[in-house]
DNA sequence: ATCCTACATTAGACAATGTCTAAGTCAAGA
DNA sequence: TCTTGACTTAGACATTGTCTAATGTAGGAT
């Protein structure tokens, strides 16, 4: 994630403090934070940081494919930043809990050409659903 | 669906008018109406009824198990009465027009042990995404 | 057929999440 | 250092969903 923003500078993106700051809350692994979330940890770090500013950033960096956008509870989207492997997603019935899973196989092969509709399917995404062992014992 | 009622009834539903409307509105395959739209389309048949019984009848339906909610964009979920035929959905990016699709193979299979992380794995939800051929021409 | 009562419905306030606007601020090239 | 177009801000607004207290009613009991 280090290398992002230079990444984005390239790419003609103006570099901020707001901006800058962003990027480090989503720095790492396995982080699936909410908008308010991010906006949250930000204003830790920089205090006047705008919500406006937040979902703007956000919302670039989905745009650019640096970050992926995850609904996996109707509710508020998920912000995640390991966009460049691709993956997909565990959840948890009872607590929310988010874990990045890696399913074999060609998951586009298995939707066989007469279920296409004359789509051109580009992506798949699967949301499995459980009991964590956390919640599975208490 | 024209048993639906029925069978709800037999659970100790207490039938309703409005709860009758709601069901006829979800009538019908590939029906993927979100809570404003079905409300629409039920004050048509009984202008009195509230938004507040369209949604408290819909998640009873969920509850029941005889309506799968769908939540495709992060933006107002979907309620799907197809609920018991397992299906999965196929969404255009574009104008947002879902198709209920069945891949082949064993979804939940292609989730190695070593990636379960402790879960009681019980669901999987599918979305493919592209674009649809009438978007696509035009 | 009528009555009772627990369950259902209603209007509207409230909550959560996300979007937009107009005015002020600033990063970075000239 | 200056300038300018891009960025940020506060807060209004929009959308979607939830909750509450008052009122209505389905269906069993009589």
């Amino acid at each position: 994630m280090s290398d992002l923003l230079e990444r984005l500078r390239g790419r003609g993106w103006r570099l901020t403090a707001q901006r800058r700051v962003v990027a480090e809350v989503l720095d790492g692994d396995h982080v699936h934070y909410t908008a308010d979330e991010v906006h949250a940890k930000a204003a830790e770090l920089l205090p006047e940081i705008s919500r406006a500013t937040v979902y703007n950033t956000l919302g670039e960096l989905v745009s650019l494919g640096e970050v992926m956008e995850v609904s996996t509870d109707g509710r508020a989207k998920r912000y995640d930043p390991n966009a460049h492997h691709a993956h997909q997603h565990l959840v948890c019935s009872q607590c929310g809990t988010i874990r990045d899973v890696h399913p074999t196989g060609d998951l586009m092969a298995v939707l066989p050409a007469e279920e296409r509709f004359g789509f051109q399917v580009a992506a798949v995404e699967v949301t499995y659903r459980g009991v964590c062992p956390n919640c599975s014992t208490s």
